[in-house]
DNA sequence: TATCTTTTGATAGTCAGTATAACATAAGTA
DNA sequence: TACTTATGTTATACTGACTATCAAAAGATA
C-alpha cells in the first residue's frame, strides 16, 4: 500500500465527480474537458497531468466497479447470478447507463464484454468433454453470452428499469442461462 | 421516379466510394471529411451541400444495402433464414465490418438492431397467445435477438470469417433461432 | 443552339476543443 | 524548516468541423 499525495487523491476524486455528475446532467459525449476541469475547480492543465484522455478517466472510474461485480460472481452460485448481477447494476445504474449510452465507449464496452466471456471460457473448459466438430465452438457461446447480457441490461436501462431486478434476473435465467447451459451440458 | 441532375448523381458516389475506400485503408473514425473530398476530387464544401455530417453519408450508404436484406428475409423461409444472412454480410463484409468497429457508428448500430427486432414482433404478435405473466415479455425476446444477431455477426467479421457461412448459419439456428422458438411458441 | 437554372469550386474565415510549454506559486512530506 | 512534488497561470499551436461569398462550369429545357 503506497501513500498518495492527498492532492492527487483529491484531483482524482474532484475530476471523476465531475465527469460523473455531468454525464448525468448532458450526455457524456457532450461533456468536454474543460467542462470536467471547471466543475472540478482544477486547472486545465491538470487534467492531462493524470488522464490522457476523457475515456482514460471513466476506465479509471469503471474499473473498481467491475472488480466488485467480479468478486460477487466469482463464487458462482448458478441460482443468484442473475440476482447479483442486477442488483449491481441497479445499484451503479448512472455509470451503466453513460458506458452503454455513448457512442464513444466502444472499447471500454468491448472490454467488459470480453472479460464476462473470458470468465465463461476459464470455468467451462475444465468442465466441457472433448469439443464434437458440430457443437458451437465455446468461444462462441462464451461470446454470446456476454453480449446477450450487456444487451438486457441496456435494454433494462433504456426503458427506465421497467421491471423490478428480480424479474429481469428471472427473465436472464429463462433467456440467456437456460439457454447456453443446454448448449454446454 | 424524379430525375436527379448528373452531377449530384456523380457527388454522390464519388463521395460514397471514397469514404469506403478510405475506412477500408485506416479505420471509419480517422477518416476525416477532408479525407473524403480529397479523395473524390470533390471541393469540400460541396461535401456539406449533401451530406450533414460523415455518419449521414454512412447511413445513406447503408440504406439500400439494410432494404436488400430486408427483402430477403421477408419471405422468413425460417430454415434458410441463416443461411441468407451471413451470405448477405459476407457478401456487404467491408461495410458492416465498417459499421460495427467504429466508435462513433452507435446510433446505426442502433437502428439496424431496432429494425430486426421491429421485425420480429410484427410476425410474432398475431401468433402469441395471451400473454402468461410469466413470460418473458416478447419485446425483450425480440431485442435479444437481434442483438444476439449483430454479436454473432460481430463476432465472425472481428475473427476474419474463421468458419464459412453455412457453419455460422447452423450455429445461428442452434444458438440463437432455436432457443428464441422454444421461447416464443 | 441559346438561355436559364442549378451545381460546383476557390478562397477566406470562424469556432470549438485538444494538447503542450514555461515559469511561478502553493501545498504536502519528512 | 527544508525539500519535493503538484498545481495554477498564461500563452500558443493545431486539427477538424462548418459557413459565407462570389465566380465559373455543367446540365436541363425549349
Amino acid at each position: 500500500m503506497e501513500k498518495v499525495d492527498r492532492r492527487v487523491k483529491r484531483t482524482h476524486r474532484l475530476l471523476g465527480e465531475a465527469l460523473i455528475a455531468l454525464a448525468l446532467e448532458k450526455s457524456y459525449d457532450d461533456v468536454t474537458i474543460r467542462d470536467i476541469t471547471e466543475r472540478a475547480d482544477v486547472a486545465y492543465i491538470t487534467f492531462f497531468r493524470h488522464y490522457q484522455d476523457k475515456n482514460d478517466l471513466l476506465t479509471k472510474l469503471l474499473q473498481e466497479m467491475l472488480d466488485e461485480l467480479e468478486r460477487l460472481t466469482h463464487e458462482d452460485n448458478r441460482a443468484t447470478e442473475g440476482l447479483l448481477i442486477f442488483q449491481h447494476v441497479q445499484q451503479y445504474a448512472a455509470m451503466y447507463q453513460m458506458v452503454l449510452s455513448s457512442e464513444s465507449t466502444l472499447p471500454v464496452r468491448r472490454r467488459i464484454r470480453d472479460s464476462i466471456a473470458a470468465h465463461l471460457i476459464a470455468v467451462c473448459t475444465p468442465l466441457r468433454n472433448v469439443a464434437d466438430e458440430m457443437d458451437v465452438p465455446l468461444e462462441i457461446i462464451a461470446h454470446h453470452k456476454a453480449a446477450s447480457l450487456l444487451a438486457l441490461i441496456e435494454w433494462w436501462l433504456e426503458h427506465n428499469m421497467p421491471y423490478p431486478l428480480e424479474r429481469m434476473a428471472e427473465i436472464y435465467n429463462r433467456l440467456i442461462l437456460d439457454s447456453v447451459m443446454h448448449l454446454i451440458c
